[in-house]
DNA sequence: TTATTAAAAGACAAAAAGGTCTTTTAATAT
DNA sequence: ATATTAAAAGACCTTTTTGTCTTTTAATAA
């Protein structure tokens, strides 16, 4: 469904959210090790994001990434359309250009619910609300909490 | 969502479909034509689905492509899954790879919701279905209506 | 049987996605 | 000040996806 790229971004700002709810800010090599992404590709990944201000970053001791305050409640369908644009909020099923309720694909009616349905999804969640939701859950981001509790 | 080989795909075989109802056996030339698919690219994808067995073709003069009768009651799942694989049916929106009930993402319940609208989607239609529809509908498969009627 | 038509086969190439690594910059602690 | 820490910048590389093209094979029509 979605890009490589976008699923280390949510996977590591909701890690990151939860971090920092615990007052902690969280460097490169934590956040990969965490989602279980490549170390290299993480810290590209999450340098996009502070350049287009979806995160925020100190240098040095102590520091390490967090979430601007403004930013924690935009709907996950801001990031994502930030790193892999809008094709899947607005597209057709079919790839056409032109589809539309005049000049319908074959899947038109169908695949619209379905579209419907992400956009409902990626609208209502924020990295704040999943982090929240997470904390209370036992979620995982990564290694399966069999794994983690055993590499911790 | 798919990739533009599995759109291309899709949209060929149901020209091809909507085609052969009318005892018509299209080449790869008028077929990427209709779909506006790059003629070798079509070309090298239906080479494939005919060597899968999804669609049947005849050299030479009068020669084309028809889908075989046994293959276009197929789900479309199956020749998505041909194509690309069947990530996008069973796997987690975050990417996890152990994520389940008892291991969930933070987007578990609500990602699940939209698989599974997914998967019911691509298991009730087929080739044959979309066809049929498309013959009663006056639907699209490439161009616009207006720009097939212009261009034809 | 020969010319023509059209798919099959497969080499090649461009672009995008995914990933790695080194060097530079900035912050902090001593 | 300087040593240390950690992100920023950017070069580089690999794989996958998308796309192009030439040559070969097979079918049909004349």
């Amino acid at each position: 469904m979605f890009k490589k790229e976008t699923e280390y971004a949510l996977r590591g700002m909701v890690y990151i959210q939860i971090q920092n709810l615990k007052d902690r800010r969280p460097g490169v090599a934590e956040i990969a090790h965490e989602i279980e992404a490549p170390f290299f590709y993480t810290a590209k990944i999450f340098q996009r994001l502070a350049k287009q201000g979806f995160v925020r970053s100190l240098k040095g001791k102590g520091g390490g990434f967090f979430l601007d305050p403004e930013k924690k409640d935009l709907p996950l369908k801001e990031i994502i359309i930030a790193i892999e644009g809008n094709e899947l909020f607005i597209g057709c099923g079919f790839g056409l250009k032109n589809c539309d309720e005049n000049n319908p694909c074959p899947l038109h009616q169908q695949y619209g619910l379905i579209r419907d349905e992400i956009n409902r999804l990626v609208s209502g969640e924020t990295i704040q609300s999943l982090a929240l939701s997470s904390m209370t859950k036992n979620v995982s981001l990564g290694f399966s909490r069999e794994n983690s509790e055993k590499k911790s």
